[in-house]
DNA sequence: AGGTCGGCCTGGCAGC
DNA sequence: TGCTGCCAGGCCGACC
């Protein structure tokens, strides 16, 4: 899935290709794509424009757009941006079918397919948009108001901007009973976790996932936030996780799936040495699910923390009484 | 109002 | 072999 070091991945590898590039034509092959706006309208507002900017917000990547629009795009589950050069696949296709005698022995990276929508660029590539399962989405936003609304009501935090500190983690889960997977879910809170990154995250900070995420101390915040920029900075440096469908803008797959700590280890040993585990239960990797989501932690070294209670020196007869 | 859950969507796979 | 049905999950809207 697209999280927040797959989408940055992405964001790198087209920054320098896209910057400066006229998006000569636009075409949305898919209507659900721009919902609830039609095909035609994004097209239009693409078409000729020159690319200005290539950013990331949350799991959002955004082409910034001459004249001062945005053009956001939302990979959802199983959605890829390739820029493909087909000159120069053909070219390639050519020599290779040429030194092995014939063009039936070659075999070029597939063709994609699922293709919701093409963007041919002025340099004769073209940046393609697939997405099997079709959740994906792009939005044309107006600089000023039209685009900080439409991020503010959707994103919280940026999670690897500095802005994430254990003080501001714990005001955001303050008072919260929602599981910390939950939480760390919610975009609006932090941007860009998913369901891979929150496992590794909250293994890495030794937590367990269906602690209450208003019952954490400024200590569990500081692992917290710690295991959330650890897991991030480590799939920014794989280039991202390939579970099924993600593959970058060249069309490979990252690597990061090989070196999960917890996320889909069902029943394998836990990586944690021996000495930091308790003698029970055994360090083996659980898989639960939590408000839908699959979640894998050691239910030995994650701790589950309790719910802090609300007054902590108001004496039991009265508290008792106070129903 | 915070939290949970169903719907969206399709390929892959288990089970018959 | 072929069919059915379930599962995966980011995010939104509906509901409690």
């Amino acid at each position: 899935m697209p999280e927040l070091p797959e989408v940055e991945t992405v964001r790198r590898q087209l920054e320098p290709e896209l910057v400066g590039k006229r998006i000569e034509s636009a075409t949305v092959l898919d209507e659900r794509l721009t919902r609830p706006e039609p095909p035609d309208a994004v097209e239009r507002a693409v078409a000729g424009r020159e690319v200005t900017a290539v950013a990331r917000r949350g799991k959002y990547l955004m082409l910034g757009l001459e004249g001062g629009r945005t053009l956001a795009l939302h990979l959802r589950m199983t959605g890829n941006l390739l820029l493909r050069d087909p000159a120069q696949r053909e070219t390639a296709n050519l020599m290779k079918s040429e030194s092995l005698g014939g063009p039936r022995l070659y075999e070029s990276k597939p063709e994609p397919s699922h293709v919701r929508a093409r963007f041919e660029l002025d340099d004769g590539r073209v940046l393609l948009f697939t997405d099997v399962r079709r959740f994906g989405q792009a939005v044309v936003l107006d600089a000023g108001d039209e685009l900080d609304d439409f991020f503010a009501s959707r994103l919280g935090l940026e999670p690897l901007s500095g802005e994430l500190t254990p003080q501001r983690l714990l005001e955001l889960a303050a008072g919260r009973k929602a599981p910390l997977k939950s939480f760390l879910l919610t975009q609006s809170r932090i941007a860009g976790i998913g369901n891979i990154y929150a496992d590794e995250a909250l293994w890495r900070a030794r937590l367990h996932p269906l602690s209450p995420a208003g019952s954490m101390k400024i200590e569990h915040a500081e692992r917290l936030v710690d295991g959330i920029v650890g897991a991030l900075r480590a799939g920014l440096d794989h280039g991202g996780a390939s579970i099924d469908d993600y593959l970058d803008a060249r069309g490979d797959p990252g690597s990061m799936q090989d070196e999960f700590l917890v996320h889909t280890r069902e029943g394998e040993p836990c990586l944690r040495p021996a000495s930091e585990h308790r003698p029970s239960p055994p360090p083996v990797i659980q898989r639960i699910v939590v408000t839908g989501r699959s979640t894998y932690f050691c239910p030995n070294c994650q701790v589950r923390l309790r719910r802090r209670p609300r007054r902590s020196r108001r004496p039991a007869t009265r508290r008792a009484g106070a129903r």
